[in-house]
DNA sequence: TAGAATAGAGAACAAGTGGAGAACAAATCA
DNA sequence: TGATTTGTTCTCCACTTGTTCTCTATTCTA
């Protein structure tokens, strides 16, 4: 729904005024405020801010004109699953994950479900989730979400020497890899894993 | 519920006198306060106050108005260390851990910290923290919290057959051990595992 | 330029809100 | 125990507040 002009202008002067009002304000607070002289005019507007949702609709109380709280989305992304060898599959409406404190690191975090066994030996099995916090500097022996050649991603235990970047997976049935460090964009590293058992 | 002005009112001036009175203000106290002639006004206000969960209902009593505690600390109780061989550590004052809702069974739910290597080829590793719920019963093949012989608490893998208890560990270092059913008592099951990496 | 959209004024209305006070019953106190 | 306090319920009333109208002026647009 857009809004038109007047109608911005009344919902940045609620906002502008939400600290003042000690209670919400009513119509004909706001009226005054924005020197209208009818309730009636201004009732108009504050429809269309209920439609945009905005506005909380008063399912007929009385109780002044409160702002909906953008209500703050807990959780944070879930982006979808990794595999070694696969591109994270595109998720096109990021979900939201809760996910404790304690996994959380300090810059934005993502969520993403692993898949395969490449890190089995640290205790990363197919189908745990792992948070990752988006950054693209890791130190050796980090296990680090990494693009390799702009194609794929993998999760893997990296180490970064002059000249050449080696991927160490956890899994004695598969083998490390060498790149150079052009071939090795770090996405972020890990910081938690969750696991449900049904 | 949400509060209207005056209710917004009452309900500060509670929180402003809350303080001020030994005892919890009676209507008649409050009503003075507040400049009000008429308890019978006042009880509808408190009457909406403890509909929002703001004040203690009081059943019968006339003990004043209370406030109820605000604080809800949401989250499981974190209940200690588990390893395989010793009880679980007596935490005296519960802490509370917040835990993904996808982590929690259906049953009351509490967490613990693992310590050794009993279960590493499951993927559980010493320092991870554990979401147990709280039954008696298992089926053959989960992971569960057993009391044995009164003494000790560990984290295993259990088989129960007629007459015997299996209790598997994940670790080819070790060794399963049996034991008779009236040995081995079922302190809840895991349904979830989460590891911060620092 | 005609028509549509936007903005506002003001009247009238119904419902919500805040309060007074009487009457009661249970709890508490002397 | 009897007297008093205290919480509850009730009816009644004033007046705010949100809503719905109609009417008018202005601005935008096809």
């Amino acid at each position: 729904m857009k809004l038109t002009r007047r109608q911005q202008d009344i919902y940045q002067t609620l906002l502008d005024n939400r600290e003042r009002f000690d209670h919400p304000p009513t119509y004909d607070e706001l009226c005054r405020l924005l020197g209208l002289s009818s309730r009636g005019s201004l009732h108009k507007h504050i429809q269309a801010l209920v439609q945009a949702g905005l506005v909380e609709p008063m399912e007929g109380l009385q109780r002044g004109i409160r702002l909906t709280e953008p209500e703050k989305p807990e959780g944070i992304p879930f982006l979808g699953r990794i595999a070694a060898g696969r591109p994270i599959e595109a998720i096109t409406q990021a979900e939201l994950m809760k996910v404790p404190d304690e996994l959380l690191g300090r810059g934005p975090c993502y969520v993403l479900q692993v898949a395969g066994d490449s890190m089995i030996e640290e205790g990363i099995f197919d189908g745990d989730f792992v948070i990752i916090e988006r950054q693209e500097r890791a130190d050796n022996g980090d296990i680090v979400v990494a693009l390799v050649n702009n194609d794929e991603v993998t999760l893997k235990k990296i180490e970064q020497k002059p000249g050449q970047v080696i991927l160490y997976p956890a899994n004695s049935a598969m083998s490390a890899m060498v790149y150079t460090p052009d071939q090795v964009q770090i996405q972020g590293v890990l910081r938690g894993l969750m696991r449900g058992y049904s």
